[in-house]
DNA sequence: TTGTCGCGTTGATCTAGATCAATGTGAATG
DNA sequence: CATTCACATTGATCTAGATCAACGCGACAA
């Protein structure tokens, strides 16, 4: 199962790209690719960890849950994204992919060895897990203080960023529209609130007409302005 | 003012750890050691990263807050933790001193250069992002997800593994005193409550006599299994 | 065309925890 | 030893969001 870095789609931005041609060329041998289907879990809470991986295609997310089944996502990944607990034994967190997905991935004992040997690589996974940690803090804020209106205009707000679709985004203007990678369970578990409370906030938000739903999936953003304000403050 | 890392409490314990003789010297001359009163504040949310630095003596919090003063602790530091955003040029939170403090304080700047030059140090600074995103995604299913009694049961819990007092103390048995460094609106922040939930919780918890109040911060564990059932599924 | 299956929405009610309002309590001060 | 001030507790309500229960609706199969 050999693959080649050098054809890799997401070469230029997962952290590989600190590796100059010869390194790509040994790191190439550490790694395989894996395909993952909607659905199927790559790692598992409380297992050992054995594997680290990038993604190149898809989306994953990784979740957290309690004994009788509440379950918190706490967090998204996507291409060029790290996933996996190096330089630890144990992973605290579920890692599921949300499509058909691929993922480039190493032993972990490899990779951490690799990691060791090459410190811009190493460099580059900080500034990964630096950004990734003001990420989680930043939810908290969420999850400890807001109300279900801002959390939902938060959410649209950082989905927009993270997926706005140029094709569809008007330049200048405040239009954009973008399609979720998952249903309004995900999005519930995401904002620690229930499926039914996120329905509602969604149509309210569309009959006040700061958003338009086309379907379930895609969501267009019709006033960011107003969305910022409530995502603040919730002054609806 | 100079200080001197051969003589400083938290230096096998702290990043430098990963430092030889020659390189404390190095690093030395880059830091120095500054007093904070508590309440005192050594960064704040949104302003440029200018410094980071080694908690050395005393206890910080790490806060994010809304526009209407809503506020949420998203960390603890203690003595030998690391502060501030390296590799970054904002700080995303505001660090408050609990007590009085003494920290170990670098500009970021010569920081940032200082570890691309070594290394280990870098690697040592990975591995402590690496288990306080561990830390902090747990404490997100905790915010999202779990009820008020199970928060508290998991903060007292999480408290006394941080701070358990080995003089008061009985080993093998399930008996543990320690002091709060905070009083309850602080906890209150911690957990996403307000401070009479925490109140009541923690009187509810007095009552059944899972654990008891010598005085407003301190709390001694009288039955562990009792508090650890409780923090994962609220069985009252 | 008619199920039916998986989602999402909508409505009615319930409740955990917030909010509002006193009432302790203990350490510091004159 | 009274006074005050900063917290913490306790009690009485209120409410945001959960829970319970239909209902809608598009996709897909028979």
């Amino acid at each position: 199962m050999m693959n080649n870095c050098e054809q890799c789609v997401v070469k230029n931005k997962a952290i590989c790209s600190a590796l100059d041609p010869d390194e790509l060329i040994a790191i190439n041998r550490l790694s395989r690719k894996v395909s993952i289907k909607a659905g199927q879990a790559l790692i598992w809470e409380g297992d050992d960890s054995l594997i680290v991986a990038n993604v190149v295609e898809g989306a994953f997310k990784l979740t957290s849950s309690l004994a009788d089944g509440r379950e918190q996502i706490i967090g998204l990944l996507y291409p060029s994204d790290f996933v996996g607990r190096p330089f630890g034994d144990r992973n605290e967190y579920t890692v599921t992919a949300l499509a058909d997905s691929k993922v480039c991935v190493f032993s972990r004992s490899d990779f951490d060895q690799f990691v060791r040997e090459h410190p811009d690589l190493e460099h580059k996974l900080l500034q990964r897990t630096l950004v990734e940690l003001d990420r989680v803090r930043r939810s908290m804020l969420m999850l400890g203080r807001k109300t279900a209106p801002e959390r939902v205009a938060s959410f649209l707000l950082e989905m927009s960023d993270r997926l706005a679709d140029a094709s569809c985004s008007v330049v200048g203007g405040s239009l954009q529209q973008f399609a979720l990678p998952f249903g309004r369970q995900q999005v519930a578990d995401i904002l620690g609130l229930t499926i039914e409370t996120v329905s509602r906030q969604m149509t309210q938000l569309k009959k006040n007409e700061v958003i338009a739903l086309p379907d379930h999936r895609n969501v267009q953003i019709l006033d960011a302005n107003r969305l910022h304000d409530i995502a603040d403050a919730g002054s609806s």
